[in-house]
Formats: structure tokens, sequence, C-alpha cells
DNA sequence: CTGAAACGGAGTCAGCTTCTCCGGTTGATA
DNA sequence: TATCAACCGGAGAAGCTGACTCCGTTTCAG
């Protein structure tokens, strides 16, 4: 399914070696695009990816023909949308490496770079399982590592993180409680913090007593209508 | 679809209120049959529940309508090969409970009940997602809940596990490394213990120094394809 | 007003799984 | 070793779902 970039953005102020800038769209044309973006962005974000180009046109109130004139495939769109979204997860990982206090700062990072996936579906299928988007979501995945890495080395240097700890068990664990979110966002959106405290206690050199958990744990009945929902992707 | 429970085992010798015992099967009949639950377990275990009953007949070199003349659909099947396996693991949590160190017995029970995931891929579905299986599994499912919420109880009372604990989150602690199990056990299939430690780590009272982590970490390349891998169900 | 641009959405295609049907085969029984 | 009920096999019918196209119609720009 051969895929072309062809992202219909305004021309941007760069030493573009393209043909020249391809004139404004038509105003019905650029009206359809912003719905269909707006449509995209809340269908990933309630459904995730298993959306279907013909629901985002029926939810831009557009004809499917629009939308594949647009975008050849989903990918297309995904990597447009999200491009943004891990750019401003970086940041929030930069910040976290701007935070003088270096626990302070990785805790921030994880718990604001968690956040944001309860609210959307798409967001968690990016991080959680790479296959989707393209090369602009894939740039951000990259620059990701890194900063990681940075944050737990800064940590151990500190004496705030246990010295065992690799950087690559930071992803796995953010996987794991990816994986958490996903089950109790309908039910409780936010147990997971609470269990991202229980890890972060399990990160630390050495420990006196318990830090208090935030949340309330969930009740059996939460529970039970937790594990029973089918978590796809 | 309406589902119709037909085990066609042998007749169990207990009090049966059913008509006389059904004569026992022809002998092709009854060799076929053993080799579709053959068939049936590798590839749930290999592949999870999507497989196809067609593709069980296939592996296990018989017509699909031998199959269907069985099972009326993949549920009977798997509740059928599966009650025993949930079986072995409330087994295991009884096993814990009757260690006399509450902690081991915890710590034992966590980890018996993860390793078998690894190998079966369904096994992991069923534990994560609540909708496959049918009545047998269900039951399993029903007993472990006390088990787990008396093993965190009994723990605390011990002093070995933190008191703001709640029973309802072992079960979530579990989803969690399920699904980092899930993505690496193709890459390695070991990792999990080495986070199931951290987690450990994390639900002690107190703590002087961390505990020696099991497993190397992942290297940056096995992470890489980890997160790679499309993590379904 | 006119034609190029863009729209819409019914309809075609392709892939997949479920499940049936019945001519042919096999095993139990005498 | 003959008989027939039980059982097998697997082509293919039927149903679904999602991707994508095509062309008659509408809308905008100048």
């Amino acid at each position: 399914m051969l895929r072309i970039d062809l992202r219909l953005r305004y021309p941007r102020d760069m030493p573009s070696t393209e043909p020249p800038p391809t004139r404004p769209l038509r105003r019905d044309a650029e009206r359809n695009l912003q719905r269909i973006h707006a449509a995209a962005r809340e269908l990933f974000a309630e459904r995730g990816f298993a959306v279907t180009l013909d629901d985002i046109a029926a939810r831009a109130e557009v004809g499917v023909g629009t939308v594949y004139r647009r975008y050849p495939d989903k990918h297309a769109l995904i990597d447009l949308l999200f491009e943004e979204r891990m750019a401003q997860i970086v940041a929030l990982f930069d910040a976290g490496l701007a935070d003088p206090d270096p626990w302070r700062g990785l805790v921030s990072a994880l718990e604001e770079s968690l956040a944001p996936m309860v609210q959307d579906r798409g967001l968690w299928e990016l991080m959680m399982s790479g296959d989707h988007g393209g090369d602009g979501v894939e740039r951000g995945r990259v620059q990701l590592a890194p900063r990681m890495e940075q944050l737990v080395r800064r940590a151990q240097a500190a004496g705030a993180v246990r010295v065992d700890l690799e950087p690559s068990d930071l992803p796995l664990t953010l996987l794991a409680l990816g994986a958490l979110i996903n089950a109790t966002r309908d039910v409780a959106p936010d147990v997971w913090r609470r269990h991202l405290q229980l890890g972060l206690d399990g990160l630390r050199p050495d420990r006196r007593k318990p830090t208090p958990l935030p949340h309330e744990a969930l009740t059996i009945d939460e529970l039970g209508r937790a594990m029973r929902g089918s978590h796809h992707a």
C-alpha cells in the first residue's frame, strides 16, 4: 500500500527546494480539511486508531471521497496529527531534565507524559505499539530515548534512584503503567497515579516508610469492571 | 450465537442425574478429538484466541466439519481447555497461602502465576481481558480474588507489606506486569522477573537497600524490538 | 457567468471468518 | 466379511468489514 507523504499545510517559511507554494485551498476545501482534522482528533482519542476513514468522514460531515482525496491512508493522517503531540511529550522530558531536583524532574516527566493517555486512546496506542504513525511520530520516539536515559542517570548520580536501574527499565515501566491506564480509564481515570507511586517507591535506593498513595484503590466492583473490559491493541 | 455446553468427555463417576452415560466414541472419533485438543492447546499458546477453528482443524489434520461437530464455537473449546489451567493457578495461590512466611508466599504465588503466561498467549489473554472462556474459567477467576486478598492481608499483618496497599491493587499490578510480559516475551522472556522485583520493592513498608534484580535489563536494541511488536488484545 | 476545483456517497473489491452440507469413508457388530 | 450407523472432509455459501473509486453534481473564484 504505497504511502505518499502529502501534508497539505500552509507553506512554511523555510528555504524550500520544493515547487512554488501551491496556491491556497478554496474556501470550502479549507473548511472541510479543518473538519476532518477535528473529527480525526476526536475519534482517535475516543476509539483509537481502529477507526475507519469512513468513520472520520461521517463525523466530519463530509463525504468519504473528500477524506481520501486528502489522505491516501490513515497513516498520513495519524502522522500529521500526532507529530505535535509527540513533540509536546519530548518537551515534557526536557522540562523534567531542567528541574534542579533530579527526582522531582523524573517524577513529573513520568506523570505528565502518562496523564494525556487517559484521555487519548490514540496517543496510548502510539506510545505502546510502535507500528502506528509515520516519520514525524518516529522522530519523536527517537528523541525520547536519550532523554529518559539522562533522566535516570542524573537521578542515580544524585542518589535518588537505585543504581541497578538501567535506562531501558523506564520505558518498560511506562508500558506496564500504560496497560493499567488503558484498563482503568473508564472506571477510575486516576488510579494509575496510585500505581505510579507504588512503582516509584520501588525505584528508590532505600526508604523509611511508604510514600502516601494518591487516589483511592479500586473497589471490588470497579476492579471487576476494569478487568472485564476488552483492552485491545 | 447460542452456546451449548457439550463437552464430550468420558462419563465421570458422579451421581449423575443425566441420561445414561453416552456410549464411548468410536475409535476414530476419539483419536480426532484428542488431536483437536492438542492442536487447540498449541495454537492458543502460540497465537492466542484469535485463531480460527479452521486453523485448529488444519493443525489437527482434520476437517473443519469435524471440529464444528464437537464444538459449536471457540468459547466451548477454550473453556474446556483452560478450566484446568485456571485451577492450577488457584492452587498456586493456595500454596502461597500455605507458606509459613507470608512474604515468601506472596512472592512465589505472583511469580509462579505469571511465569506460564510467557509460554501461553492464550492464558495471558484469559487473565487479562475477561471476556474469553465460559463458566469453567469464570469459576476459576472468582476463586482467585479472595485468595489474593488474603495473601495481601496476611503479609500486611506480618509487617511484610505496606499497610496502605489494598487487595485490588494486586490484580492491577499483575495486569501491568502481564502487559510487560506480552511485550517482551519474544525478545527476552525473563525480563519480567526483573520488573516484578522492582514492583515488589515498592510494596514493602520500608527498605534499607534495593533487592538485587534478577536478569539483565534489556539492551537498547532489545527494547526497540519489544516496543515495536504489535501487542494486541 | 463560466470553468476549474472540489464534493459526495453509492457501489465495487478484496479479505476473512464462520458454519453448512452431503458424498464418501470407517469402525462396531453379528 | 457384510452391513449400516457413525463419522469424516473440505469445498463453498453466506455474512461482515473496511478500503478505495468513480462520476454526476455543486461550489467557488475571478
